[in-house]
DNA sequence: GACTTTCATGCAACCGGTTGCATGTCAAGT
DNA sequence: ACTTGACATGCAACCGGTTGCATGAAAGTC
């Protein structure tokens, strides 16, 4: 049985320094109204009781708790770890603690962990939320919110665009040959999809290319798995799927159906978060997500401080990453 | 510009339902020591007012604030994101919130991160802790603390033995007839490290195999490919890694140098977090970082809720999962 | 009908800090 | 020597709830 210390308090602090509660307070935020004796007593009597500042009471008071919130849709999904990753590291450059919430890309969870979190979270970040507008602005009216993939007007926004990489992917099954492909898509209320989708499909037509859709629900390798029979019942010889595991999950399809990649299909997956760690590699469009993320923070953080909220959009651009799964359409 | 909803008070529901500030709070965590007309009535006025109880105010009184802190290593090791998926999961079932944090297996920021959550939690779950035991101690004597993957008697502990795994894949490799293997470590401070590379000497001797270790330092891909040269120098026909992402590295690696897997070597990865959503897939010791990430939570939950500490010490089994990465040895 | 018990509610202190304002001290200004 | 101002510190209210105890009314007991 382990006994735990039990907090010291402001009011022992200033009696062993024979001061006011108040002073000892001051000695801890703004000790420049101190005089450098005072503090220096204090500080002594505060490191001498192992007093700690009891966060939850200066939150209390002040109505800062030095706490922001990040929703993500699935953290099992490889996109999200390194933008969590980034976002933790720009809060803690600040003194701010991160409240981490997973929604399992569920639209009624998402709501409810944003509730939970208002009330303890000076700010939110939601990564490619899964709510529809009027919730978003709905919660950005209660709390200074910054969205991450997601595009509304008046609210603080970080967009990935990997319209820009997805358009490359395109020309590069031109070049190598290809005049139809299937565009295996995501989430239906994913930010990402429309815009890849839509990128696809205006590439594919500048370059007089057939496109197709094949839907996979989910980003998820058994998705893109599943989704394997209507790609080959399409006729094309090249996919680019909505993300990496759902390219995985076809790779493995097709492996299984005796279709070889990339001798006899070609296949890019986006976000680009397997191909650096899978042999051989995915070709891809690149991810910035840790950009986004610390992209995110800094701006919501940015916010805090001013009280004021801009209407700002940035926009990350993507770019191809060719690796070993393209290559010349057999024709 | 977005205009704030400022809060409403507990007082400001008491004036309009014309009752005391206590009653409504009452109303709140113990309604039924009211009559059911006032909790009715109360309930009302609040709802007209749109009231919600402030968290942190709550807190400070009563000193629980429903939450709880994760610190973990690398969330970008794949390792990890199942296990704060489970943990969050099963936080949310009791209504908590996880606070996240991310180590960069750096003892010093695990520390400092300590600190920091140690005033806004109830307790903490240390998932991989690269802490000595000594300051792992020192938490524990501060707050509720459950170890994931640490052993220190005393301290609440999950563990991922994946002792078990190992031995089947030196078996599994014995069979096929390799008589020289290597393992690839990991971080030095890892107890899961110490935990594979003795697994694998015992068994290993047991089979009358010979046994090399390599060292990886980190859990990286990197690692894994900058460990190829030795790998190869060591004459060995197969190799085990510390974990599927340093698996990945040497099977890019020995790809580099035209050494094909499995044909000319065999190679088994742990953890497998990344032969289920690649081709072809890897040989790999199962991991259950889910059911420990669970398991924590709810063993915290316990402790919280008993104030009491057991000297609990969980031990999770795990298996080799065989793919397509080994086969056997040429002689 | 007087006396105890039960129950619903209010009062006020408390959790542990922060902060506007008042007070007292000491040095500079004239 | 007297005023003025700057500066250091203390007082007390406040943040928004929770909770032990007191109170008073209704119900039960003999």
């Amino acid at each position: 049985m382990i006994k735990r210390t039990k907090g010291v308090t402001i009011s022992q602090v200033a009696d062993a320094a024979g001061v006011a509660r108040s002073s000892v307070s001051r000695a801890f935020t703004r000790p420049d109204m101190l005089s450098p004796e005072t503090v220096e007593r204090i500080m002594k009597a505060a490191e001498a009781l192992g007093y700690v500042p009891n966060h939850t009471a200066r939150a209390l008071s002040t109505g800062r708790h030095g706490n922001i919130g990040l929703i993500v849709p699935d953290i099992a999904n490889p996109f999200f770890p390194p933008l969590i990753q980034a976002a933790q590291l720009e809060a803690d450059r600040s003194d701010f603690c991160i409240f981490l919430g997973n929604t399992e890309e569920n639209p009624k969870q998402e709501d409810k962990l944003v509730g939970r979190f208002a009330g303890q979270v000076e700010g939110l970040v939601l990564a490619s939320s899964r709510l529809t507008d009027e919730r978003i602005r709905a919660h950005a009216a209660q709390l200074p919110l910054v969205l991450i993939n997601r595009d509304i007007e008046g609210i603080p926004r970080v967009l990935i665009d990997s319209g820009s990489g997805v358009r490359q992917a395109v020309e590069h099954l031109a070049k190598l040959g290809h005049r139809r492909i299937v565009y295996v898509s995501g989430p239906s209320n994913s930010w990402s999809n429309k815009q890849r989708r839509t990128a696809i499909r205006t590439a594919a037509s500048k370059f007089n290319m057939e496109i197709e859709i094949v839907p996979a629900v989910l980003a998820s390798y058994n998705s893109g798995r599943n989704a394997v029979g209507a790609i080959l019942a399409s006729g094309a010889t090249a996919a680019i799927a909505f993300d990496d595991l759902t390219a995985q999950g076809v790779l493995a399809g097709l492996s299984e159906q005796n279709v070889s990649v990339p001798v006899s299909f070609s296949l890019i997956g986006c976000d680009d978060v397997l191909g650096a760690v899978t042999y051989p590699g995915l070709t891809s469009v690149s991810n910035r997500s840790n950009e986004a993320g610390k992209l995110a923070v800094s701006l919501l953080l940015e916010m805090l401080d001013n009280r004021s909220i801009r209407d700002v959009r940035y926009v990350l651009e993507t770019h191809l990453v060719i690796r070993g799964t393209t290559t010349s359409a057999l024709g």
